[in-house]
DNA sequence: GAAGAATGACTGACTGGACAGACATTTATG
DNA sequence: CATAAATGTCTGTCCAGTCAGTCATTCTTC
């Protein structure tokens, strides 16, 4: 019946944000975001309702995205401590690759107006990894913590090695062993 | 001589400062905080510059605060490990008395107008926890890592921790020990 | 399949509100 | 009386979200 809405726009809007957000952090202005996607201000707002609805709606997509890729090709035979490795090398692998997504995800998980529900969106597309840490932590110190708090600390680790490993490319792969045997070491 | 600033008066703003933005997150406006303190909004200006002038002032109190906080009472004769617990437990307790101090520092420490040379500050405050730390990590999977490192890893635990036993404090002990287990692990 | 009616996405100037900081004036201190 | 702190209004800026008008696309009718 009419022009329908696109894509390729909508996708263009949430990669600007993405970018924008990673510079300017979570005071980054509507209008910025619209112009580094190419879109008129008022665009931005047939896409997304409220600045709050983008940021929800950004914030379970680079959740997905970087859910899905610590989770591909996880050796389900190999011994725990081998799926965990292939986890972890994942996880740092794909925060390398994409720093501003990875950054945008770090600020957006801070903000203020992610709402439960994202929040609870986002730790389900974490299930998978849940699983590969009951399994790591059985016989370790966390044995008998809850495991929010193993997920959390895992979380904590995981982000302060990537901070590094970003600081520092050159040392990264030396990072990202560090950060597993500190996170093995924990666990085990 | 003519009127003199007021010592009282300063602090007030600071400890206002330090409830609102633990309230109302880094955007705090600074009218806010001047009425919070009982205190004009014009009379904030003659004891902090800026706005930014006010939130690294109070990054430096806070920090100088919980470092000497954690660092009360250190066994000096003891073995690392009770040494490391005592402070660790130090820091927790701290932390738990003054959950307002916690978060706002917290955030100030994320804060993009906290100058590198607050950060330095900041860090160099916590120089006596260096040490500690440095012996305990010497014989496990992060006596290789750069320092810095090893002390992001801790603060990454104990942040994690923190935010366990303030959202659930009937089981603060156990949040703070389960913490302490998993530096532990990761250290020794 | 051509004409044009209907739809709704697109645009960017605009609005209302919030906020940091300045300033002119008043008040306290020595 | 000289000096400087205290006050609170005021101003310029910034920004989320709105809106009136425009235009691309699709549907309908002959």
């Amino acid at each position: 019946m009419a022009r329908p809405k696109s894509d390729d726009r909508r996708s263009a809007i949430m990669a600007a944000a993405t970018r924008v957000i990673a510079r300017d952090g979570l005071g980054a202005a509507t209008a910025a975001i619209a112009k580094e996607a190419g879109v008129s201000n008022g665009s931005l707002f047939t896409y997304f309702e409220t600045k709050a609805d983008l940021f929800n709606q950004l914030y379970l997509e680079l959740k997905a995205e970087a859910a899905s890729a610590s989770m591909k090709g996880l050796p389900a035979k190999a011994d725990i401590r081998t799926q965990m490795a292939r986890f972890w090398s994942n996880s740092m692998g794909w925060a390398m690759a994409h720093p501003d997504k990875r950054h945008a995800l770090a600020l957006l998980t801070m903000s203020e107006d992610i709402t439960p529900a994202s929040k609870a969106a986002g730790h389900k597309a974490m299930a998978g990894v849940a699983a590969v840490l009951e399994r790591s932590r059985a016989k370790g110190p966390l044995r008998n913590a809850p495991m929010p708090f193993v997920i959390a600390m895992m979380n904590a680790v995981g982000d302060a090695t990537m901070d590094f490993m970003l600081a520092d490319p050159a040392h990264a792969k030396k990072h990202s062993k560090a950060g597993f045997e500190a996170l093995w070491g924990m666990l085990g």
